[in-house]
DNA sequence: ACGGTTCAGTGATACGGTTCAGTGAACCGC
DNA sequence: GCGGTTCACTGAACCGTATCACTGAACCGT
């Protein structure tokens, strides 16, 4: 029975009541409680089921949150993802999950569709925090950034990438790595990177000697990109701002005959569940996704819902050491 | 500046148009070209972009296509979701992903919500294709299956579950495995199992001792479930119905300190893309991801799109060889 | 008995497009 | 110069709900 959807003015005209009262009762306002049970059974009897669209013309609201992710190649971010999709179903609303191909420029573009679509919040999980279109967009609709912060969001759930860069050096350091390449997202066409700000200021201090170079999530991708830098044996240990990018430094090393961490040592960042069921168990900077997942969704609900306080929460990082980095040889504990 | 959107009437008053000449100018529709043009130029000039909400409402279209996956727990779930969403973002729709839990129960209820809200459409991941809430579904909007057949659908790209399964089995016995373990994904209350019934068969055909478990997606879960078979130490072969339950295979595995293949032989099924990256590599079944994602996008474009013809595509495995599969001790080559 | 509140419900309008039937003008062949 | 098409566009209805301003009735304390 491919029956047409009844409306609300035939509720209402099985009641006897005004479409409006039906649309109050249904929602709980304003009406007795008898009335109300008399539109409920009348609504169940007809099949009816408030249709979203006319109710979002009307209210201005859609009950869809945008989910603006960095990279969807990352296995994380994807995680990561589907994690709030479930969270956001939860408190009865959809995520419209978009990829912005570690691109600022898609970024971009995929925020103002956002917009356009006209989703009643987003969360991001910003490529180029710095970018001069946030502030603007934020005036137009409640925004949680994920990760780094941004201006003017109704809230954040920030990573402490000062602290998590602090752990992974001092950690390969402490072993008595000294030359250290870095693998960070590639990102097209991007001004600086924040977390890059950090790994400078960290190598700095920390005396590393640091060879940075960048690579997308994929695994095959990272595997190439890794392979030269493996290939040309300079350091000692790979630090990847990303798990995913640490996926392929394995699988270039593996194409090389490389042992890790005889050979080289690798280290991650995000702790994929995938990531303690490699051979070794990648040792890498955890930031707890449950956590990271619940906050987002519980600001952006409190968003949303006309909440006014500005949140902020930080999320703090754990070493999560296993097997992939390995003391420089010859090199004693302590230094 | 938080600017007020445009309206079509706006438009219209600026051109001295009628809306209904906005309209259809701004979809290429029966007007001259260049009235055409001067419409593009008003509607650039006050930044006007047609409200989906609204469009949706007056034509019955969202542009947004349902996603409803099986479980997403299931990494290669995960990446066929991401890629379908995609592809369809590059067709200028939204997908709206959901996710079951594995439960037909839960399914249904998702499917009955993405009506509601109005999609133009649905592709599938059938949990229980006998479900008889498909057909119904199917005759109020264009629905693809993926994966497992479903009556009434506007298209399909249906695995050869057959002949996946036999691949794989015939894989294990002739390297001379007989007493196998089976390991599908758990599905609450279901009736049975399409898929099941295949390697039923297959077994009997190829005089298997078959072992059936069911375990979930998740790797804390599946590593449970896999702990105790392997404990048991009857099999000398597990086979899994998803890769990421392969993966708790391995988990257990190294908690129990027996070694893949020397003790125990895994076979996985989906081919995703870490299967390669662990040691040993996973031998699976492939199904060429790529070739599914695209399918499902084209059948879902065409059929959305008003396009009548039934599309059927069969999807064919391969097997892909790598590490994780050994001769049982004793066995010769060739029976 | 009275003015003032609250309560339950109404009527009209708004939301911002799409679409259908219709209209005047231009154009066609003959 | 005439009936018939085609073309470009218009006016009005419509999609299905939310919400604002308002009303009549009941209820309040004094």
């Amino acid at each position: 029975m491919p029956r047409k959807r009844a409306t609300i003015r035939e509720v209402a005209q099985a009641t006897g009541l005004s479409p409006a009262a039906v649309s109050y009762a249904l929602r709980g306002l304003q009406v007795s409680e008898e009335t109300k049970e008399r539109v409920r059974a009348a609504a169940a009897e007809l099949g009816y089921e408030a249709d979203p669209i006319a109710r979002a013309l009307a209210s201005g609201r859609t009950g869809m949150i945008g989910l603006l992710c960095g990279s969807l190649e990352d296995l994380w971010q994807q995680s990561l993802a589907v994690g709030i999709s479930r969270g956001l179903r939860e408190k009865d609303r959809y995520a419209l999950i978009l990829d912005a191909f570690g691109d600022p420029a898609r970024e971009r573009a995929l925020a103002q569709q956002l917009r356009d679509q006209r989703v009643d919040g987003m969360i991001v999980q910003p490529i180029d925090p710095a970018a001069a279109f946030w502030p603007e967009l934020c005036e137009s609709l409640p925004v949680i950034a994920v990760g780094d912060s941004i201006a003017g969001t109704a809230g954040e759930v920030v990573f402490d990438n000062r602290r998590g860069v602090t752990l992974a050096l001092e950690h390969l350091r402490t072993l008595g790595h000294h030359r250290i390449a870095v693998l960070t997202p590639t990102r097209a066409s991007t001004p600086d990177r924040p977390a890059d700000v950090h790994v400078m200021a960290e190598a700095e201090r920390l005396g590393l000697d640091i060879q940075v170079a960048t690579s997308p999530h994929g695994l095959a991708d990272a595997t190439a990109v890794a392979h030269d830098i493996l290939a040309a044996k300079e350091p000692s240990a790979v630090f990847c701002f990303a798990d995913s990018i640490a996926y392929g430094v394995y699988a270039a090393a593996q194409e090389l005959g490389l042992s890790i961490p005889g050979d080289v040592s690798v280290m991650g960042y995000d702790n994929h569940p995938m990531s303690g069921l490699l051979t070794p168990g990648l040792t890498t900077v955890d930031w707890g996704i449950d956590g990271i997942v619940r906050a987002a969704v519980r600001l952006m609900s409190a968003a949303a819902d006309g909440g006014t306080r500005r949140r902020h929460v930080v999320q703090a990082p754990t070493l999560r050491e296993r097997g992939s980095v390995a003391r420089v040889p010859g090199h004693r504990q302590g230094l």
